[in-house]
DNA sequence: TATTGTTATACTCTATAACTATA
DNA sequence: TATAGTTATAGAGTATAACAATA
């Protein structure tokens, strides 16, 4: 049966559609990565300091919508694989600035270079103009929402 | 700065974007079907129920890919809602048989529009055109990835 | 006294393993 | 002996609160 009606059940709206793919997606990407040591939450931070400079961890937190305890624990994961660095600010001996450093670089386009083979993986059956279409619906979903889009 | 090089950055794929779509809307699906006492794993139980029967509790956690005492926890606190009801299978005592009961079915609709309007209000930037192909794109990918569409 | 980073602690979520009843 | 459900226990992940250094 499964009648349909006047207006569409959760299978058929945006959020659970985006939901469960974020997380078996989500998921299947931390499958991929887990080989350079690395889950979801540090690529994030790796990501956005590949971005932009920030001035202190604390900004870094707000930017990523965690507690600024997570981020001392994510720094100090990638801190002792060699991708980020912490130096004291100069003026501000509070400050610990971190940043990327080559292998930081490194991991970084190693774990896009996974992103990018998932992709193909999972819109293999879509031209290439529909492949960009979505993605470019997403991003401006993304936008919106305060997320790095670029 | 920010060089565009030859391949894409993470936050221009369709992994990136999805998993942190799916994160953000995620957390506002829960915030709205918080006053009903339901979490999103919650939902994906009435949702599976809703849409199917199911022999056993067992056939359900391989649905939702979680495991069999999850499913447990979830079906507790969906029975003290009055929104699922348990029934031994008379063929065979050891199998309960989860219905979802006329409460069920109204928390459902409820969450359903939640949804709704939660799309509304992230899709507000979009035409209804817009709005279809990108429903219709995510479709294609979860009805690949095994999850419900319908 | 206020703020940054850190550490200590606790809470949530979920899985694994042990157990009970039924087959 | 094997299987369905349940209960007990443990681990991962993350937040909150206490603390130390600097301002």
């Amino acid at each position: 049966m499964n009648e349909v009606k006047g207006s569409a059940g959760l299978p058929q709206t945006l959020v659970f559609r985006l939901g469960t793919l974020g997380a078996v997606i989500g998921d299947r990407f931390a499958e991929r990565i887990e080989p350079y040591d690395l889950k979801p939450k540090h690529v994030g931070l790796l990501t956005a300091l590949g971005q932009d400079s920030f001035a202190s961890q604390q900004d870094l937190a707000a930017r990523l919508g965690v507690a600024p305890s997570l981020v001392v624990s994510l720094a100090d994961h990638l801190e002792s694989l060699g991708a980020v660095q912490r130096v004291r600010g100069p003026d501000d001996r509070r400050r610990q600035v971190l940043t990327l450093t080559e292998r930081g670089h490194q991991l970084l386009g190693d774990c896009a270079a996974e992103a990018r083979a998932l992709d193909t993986e999972i819109t293999a059956h879509l031209s290439a103009d529909q492949r960009d279409a979505l993605l470019e619906a997403l991003g401006g979903l993304a936008a919106r929402a305060g997320l790095p889009t670029n």
